[in-house]
DNA sequence: GATGAATGAGACTTCATTCAT
DNA sequence: TATGAATGAAGTCTCATTCAT
């Protein structure tokens, strides 16, 4: 063969992957050119096109991977169905913060470049973003059924709480003064309290601590 | 002899400024071209050029005008410091919600198309939705030292807040099920949650309804 | 109003036409660049795209205006049905040569680029294209009829006719040996010659000479 | 160890000929891609150039052939100077279709494609035809001077038949309602009344029939 | 107050071609 | 014998912008 297998061309590859994201977080979609894009990674523009058929491509790549990563991981960690609705809405808002502070720039593309696709894009992404939030939903919904939780119009609400969750990426940075695990028991106490747990019902596992300025 | 002074001219740069907002809203600053803006008021791309000193100047008259439209209303409409932090709070989450939801395009555009501003232009409204930010962040505050309000970490409270109430705009339609007042009220019970107000420390004036799903 | 109404615009459009009919002719529509045609005209590229809305509709402007042209030139050349077909044979002849001699670009062009049109106009090019030719079968089948000419297979013949007659444009120079006139003298001897028309009944008007070498 | 000398490659080299004839006679020399050619042939575009120096030798190559082809099997075919002019030229007409009608796109090619050959090439090529050309010129001056034949300006005529047979590559085809000997016979029975042979004249050798319509 | 004509820069994309493997 | 990776040039086309009228 050639070369060895999947080397060279593969890590080429995610290097696109990643200066893309870096670069359409930063700039946006419509104002990266191909060949800032190719020179950031080293190459001439013509190179890209090795490996993403056209920029759409580039972008799309980017926000499938980003949704369907969350709907994995979210599989994953979610509580199943017979626990109660408070430790699922509990286990939820953690999830979501702890995937999605790293992933700041991922996310920043999924709320600004949805924009920017393709309608039949736009679509399937919607689709898995709607499916994401419909979990949220249904948790509060149950929680109601179950008396446990108050929420006002769950769907509503569950637009209310990823609004706020997802939020929190557009400031948080790392070397200030918050450290991951206290934004977490923030938002947790925020989110009880937005469905009507009394303070002592939010308690739960040792991440919770008082929260500091 | 002319026109009556100001009259046609103020009007076609009225209509510039609109079609730029619906315009720059449904495809973004960049995707926007003068030519497409033109037609849509019916001008030549040349004759924006009398009104506007370039692409720029349109996006940030727009930006401007929405944030000090804003700020000027809030004036208006905020409670004295004097009364109780749990009023003030409400007065603010209802004036939010009720300036932003007719103003759904501004609102996308504000958050939207930061990016593509000059820095300097980026700096000053930045500055203004700081200003704003602060004004929730100090009614916070003040809650907590009157001991009326539990926010934990006010300026992370009033981020979250914000972020929460301004994400109404991306999914609200007047045509739904929901009337503003509704979302007003389910909204409010939201975010008293969110600062540990029990619930019959929320009933406030007529408006405020239980909310259906 | 801005300048003399279509002065300037239309003056360019028809130079833009002539460059792009001399280097199409010269190098084919797949080698013209937009740039090279530009500077032909003396305009930067992009001003090409005020007058045409991309380089396809250059080329079928370009053939299709040669289609009608040639059409109603024979709309208005052709003899009557009630004449005798030699005649209408003769007249064809000699209206084909005299209307494509001068034409020899635009006659390149319809041969060779058509592959390089759209489906679509390639389907109206060739429909005209084939209206012209049913024009030569439909005398050839009446000469049959009268018994005046004997034209074996008439389309095919027509077919043969016309692709003799418009070879010529490939050849012929006005600086050569050969005046039009004596050309078309030869060419309607030959065209003669093949329907059955002995040398005496040929002779027609002051334009048949013998031909030189 | 390798293979039988000469074996794979050889039959590789074929194979990237008849594609390219194929394509190139199907959308032009300028419109075909190295790389839609390789992936005709099953190959890596890279592959190509083992076989060829670059694309325009390609070309050449096709075109080179194609003219030695004729010009060899015209060599057999031709009956000697000594023989009558006008079977000479029956003999001319009769291989010319006979020739031509299995290569129609080698014929495409060698009309359409001249002008995208390299000068230096396009000169060589140039030469082959005229020399063609001028066997039957030399035919028709040759029954000119016995008076066999009355063509009228013998070059003249050579080019307008040279043009009206190989038009018939244009539209003919296998299965349309004529057989290749029938076409053989109607347009021999053109070319004979073009040079002013009598119907019984004409009459020779077996495949001489009374054309269908 | 507005436009028609034009431009230079730069967008995405494709091309023929090379070279290490 | 063939390919995967890459490139530089060039392609078509769009853009914000200018200026004489």
């Amino acid at each position: 063969m050639a070369r060895r297998a999947g080397s060279q061309g593969e890590k080429t590859e995610a290097a696109i992957r990643d200066a893309a994201l870096k670069l359409i977080a930063r700039c946006g979609y419509e104002a990266l050119s191909m060949r800032r894009l190719a020179e950031e990674v080293g190459l001439g523009a013509a190179a890209i096109y090795r490996y993403f058929p056209n920029k759409q491509a580039i972008l799309m790549g980017l926000l499938e991977r980003h949704m369907l990563d969350l709907l994995t991981s979210w599989e994953q960690a979610r509580l199943p169905a017979a626990r109660p609705a408070p430790e699922r809405l509990e286990c939820f808002t953690r999830f979501h913060i702890r995937h999605h502070l790293p992933r700041a720039e991922g996310v920043f593309l999924s709320y600004m470049e949805l924009r920017s696709l393709t309608p039949d894009n736009f679509d399937r992404i919607e689709g898995l973003r709607r499916s994401y939030e419909s979990d949220l939903a249904a948790i509060l919904e149950a929680g109601r059924r179950e008396g446990s939780l108050a929420a006002p119009a769950p769907r509503v609400t569950a637009r209310a709480v990823i609004a706020m969750l997802t939020g929190l990426t557009t400031w948080y940075r790392k070397s200030g003064p918050l450290t991951p695990s206290e934004v977490e028991a923030i938002y947790w106490r925020l989110v009880a309290g937005m469905v009507g747990l009394a303070p002592q019902e939010r308690a739960s596992g040792p991440e919770t601590t008082s929260a500091p300025a």
